[in-house]
DNA sequence: TAAATAGTGTCTTTAAGACATTATCGC
DNA sequence: GCGATAATGTCTTAAAGACACTATTTA
């Protein structure tokens, strides 16, 4: 065992051995949500699959770290990256304290198939044992996507520039791991104000040619549908 | 100006030269939602309202660091407390790259009267200029909690242990800044399944005595009222 | 024309919005 | 009894659930 690293700063105070940024990120597979992996090289945990994650410098922003570590141990970037939250516990790194900051990822799923490296696609639902705490981020980051998928424009990253109805309810499929109701998920889809009709359609297939959609906007946004909650009262001015 | 604090582990990383926990603590005081703010002693920023944090070491978790601080600083402890998420931009501290771990902290407005120290409550709607990004960190907690405060059970950060339906809705008035209806409102609360009767009664009061209802559980939980997404197919058997 | 796929329509059920009404206290 | 406050009931409106049906393509 190597003696924990440690750091101190110029003002005496205990700093960090290193803070590192931990991309988790997904795509639909196959109509599965996986989430990508990397073999681990170094001890703790040499030959294990983990997250992609990588030591940040103090000389950029972590988002930016995460979208880089990424793109340097996979080949790939993310369409959409946002923070998913620290896992700061000092014992989760048998080097010493080392918090993680963990991105959540996503990948269209056209960007899939380009990418050739150490990197592996692994369904989400059947994972190998994980280094560090990684189960543990990767379940946080499942839960974040399903919680957003139809609150928010989050599918931004899942789905290329224009879609149709059925491609859009088979990748909504894979995240939540339920089947949709092809009428009711294309009201639930338009009734979310988040994405538009582009007029044109897609043929060369056999059955009737699909619509394309597009988003509105591919910022991060949040759903128009009515929020539901109690009404608000009208306030009655007094006569 | 000083010489930029730097760290550097005994692996030769870059460290950051410190990391601090940010509690972002919230309270309904006289029917408006206050956060809690102490004044700077020292620069940067010297006399100025801040968030009450400060630094971590490396022998507790981010949360009790956070826990402790607050009760450091204001002889507060909060009720409630998850973590908001990292601000880590290196420009965001003039001393240097100390990124910043804030937890949403609520606190029973019971609580609420018995602290006497140098912090003091905040309407978060009027909030004079605040050192470093502290005033966008206040900005994110208000929006989480408003986000959650329907959909989860974190109003038991808010309300005592047992409430009554117009204790509620006053509180829940003051988080969301909106009035609600009150017999709707309590529609809302009863489908919630977040909530049940006690079967007890406020009296000594003039008008009609109140139901006093408590959380079925105090552990983070979400409202099972229908999340609203298209109907799922039911999944019918090729006969 | 048949198989395949996409899209529309609609009846039922559930929940929310907007009140009017009734109940129970202290004084 | 009266003012104050809490709780219930109910009619209307909106959205979701379930499913039958129609439309448009390729082979």
């Amino acid at each position: 065992m190597h003696e924990p690293l440690r750091a101190v700063n110029g003002a005496g105070f205990a700093a960090p051995a290193g803070l590192t940024a931990l991309p988790v990120v997904f795509a639909p597979v196959a109509g599965r949500l996986h989430v990508l992996l990397v073999r681990r090289e170094e001890e703790p945990h040499a030959g294990m699959w983990s997250l992609p994650g990588g030591f940040m410098s103090g000389d950029e922003r972590p988002e930016e770290t995460a979208q880089r570590k990424l793109t340097e141990k996979t080949g790939v970037g993310a369409v959409y990256m946002e923070q998913l939250q620290t896992y700061g516990d000092p014992k989760r790194d048998p080097r010493g304290w080392i918090p993680s900051v963990a991105y959540l990822g996503l990948i269209d799923a056209a960007v899939l198939r380009e990418q050739e490296s150490a990197a592996r696609w692994f369904p989400v639902d059947a994972l190998a044992p994980l280094a560090f705490d990684h189960d543990a981020v990767i379940s946080d980051g499942v839960d974040r996507l399903r919680g957003k998928l139809w609150w928010s424009n989050i599918a931004v990253g899942l789905l290329p520039e224009k879609f149709t109805m059925p491609q859009a309810r088979r990748v909504f499929e894979a995240i939540s791991g339920v089947a949709y109701e092809p009428s009711n998920f294309r009201r639930g889809m338009e009734q979310s104000g988040l994405v538009h009709d582009t007029g044109s359609i897609v043929k060369n297939r056999p059955g009737r040619p699909a619509a394309l959609y597009e988003f509105v906007d591919r910022r991060p946004a949040w759903s128009t549908r009515r929020s539901r909650v109690p009404a608000t009262v009208r306030l009655r001015q007094p006569r």
